[in-house]
DNA sequence: ACGCGTGATGGAACTTGGTCCCATCACTGT
DNA sequence: ACAGTGATGGGACCAAGTTCCATCACGCGT
């Protein structure tokens, strides 16, 4: 054998191996009747592990962190003659190119019917929400945008964060994330102009 | 003696010396550094009782959940030729007058400044505002407002109530729940043009 | 007066989420 | 060879939350 058979220490991807027993567990036998245990043994690891990956059995649907600093890096980095609107756009271009792939439309949909169906996660996302919103609120004052316009355009727009997550992750046809968020934010905008 | 004094089998008002206690507590220590079974104490209860009343540690700073009967009577009673945002004002209204009332803006204060201080309760405050976005969403919708933009109001009214939430609470001045809250919802309908 | 159902409470046993701390052991560089 | 490192295993422990049963003043009917 040119090639011994060296088994590494420990296998790889501890975490992406966690996630996934946890979204196949919760699929199967919902988010409370699946222990935290179950989750690591079916990652071939144990409690302690788990815990040193993730913060509580919620985060292992939360984990990829990536998207607060999109958002703010996105409205950053918009022109400085964008509107607030304009500057959130921006944000969710780069989100979709960097975060919400084609790749990940599958297990974004997995992932969202189990949130749907335990107020546990559902607050957890919640919480998740509220944070990219202030994020969103900071970076778009640091744009000279006023308080209570930033605060409002950041709603608005994590409200079309939410549900072009959800047209997208829905969809079967292959639309990229940015364009079904690009289009959702001219939605939500005209619907505002309705109130 | 003409009335014998005839102890009472059990002390009334468990629930809101439930509440005192806890809040007392999470002043001191802090929310994580307090136990139900020293909240149950200090209310001369015992932890079974406490969960008789709360659903869980965190649902003692939410229990009032008059809320959302207010807010979705309020937009179905606002005038048929209402726009969306003249129905959500008359909802906050409402809550001015039947639950956020004087008597009670120093225990929001207090209330407020623990929720503040923790991210659990922050997510469970997250969570029950979700709740009542989403029952103003379906208020509207009931008015024949279309889907979105019953989804835009709801959420800005939410905005809106929550920033009236923390002026009102935050402010000595008599001002009325009510009047802070239609000024808000003016300032924040106001900046949604700018966006 | 007596007995009985009711309802809020007490209390104990148990499961699970989550923390702490220490042991293990392959790998790495000196 | 040898010591340090880093991801893991594992056990003790605490607090949240559930379940089930016991208690006992009150009111009501007989």
């Amino acid at each position: 054998m040119p090639y011994p058979v060296l088994v590494a220490r420990w296998q790889p991807n501890a975490s992406e191996r966690l996630v996934a027993a946890a979204l196949e567990l919760f699929e199967d036998r919902g988010y409370e009747h699946t222990t935290v245990v179950e989750i690591a043994e079916r990652a071939g690891l144990t409690k302690s592990t788990f815990f040193r990956h993730f913060q509580d059995k919620r985060e292992v649907l939360f984990g990829g962190d990536t998207m607060t600093g999109l958002l703010v890096g996105g409205i950053a980095a918009a022109p400085a003659t964008a509107t607030p609107f304009e500057a959130v756009a921006h944000a969710l271009d780069a989100v979709g190119r960097e975060a919400f792939t084609p790749a990940r439309r599958e297990f974004s949909a997995r992932r969202r019917a189990v949130i749907a169906t335990n107020p546990e996660l559902q607050e957890r996302e919640a919480l998740k929400g509220l944070g990219l919103t202030a994020s969103m609120t900071d970076a778009l004052r640091r744009r000279d945008v006023p308080d209570l316009t930033s605060c409002v355009a950041a709603e608005l727009g994590a409200l079309a964060l939410k549900i072009a997550y959800e047209r997208w992750s829905d969809t079967t046809n292959g639309d990229d994330f940015s364009e079904v968020a690009r289009q959702t934010l001219r939605d939500v905008h005209a619907a505002s102009a309705l109130c």
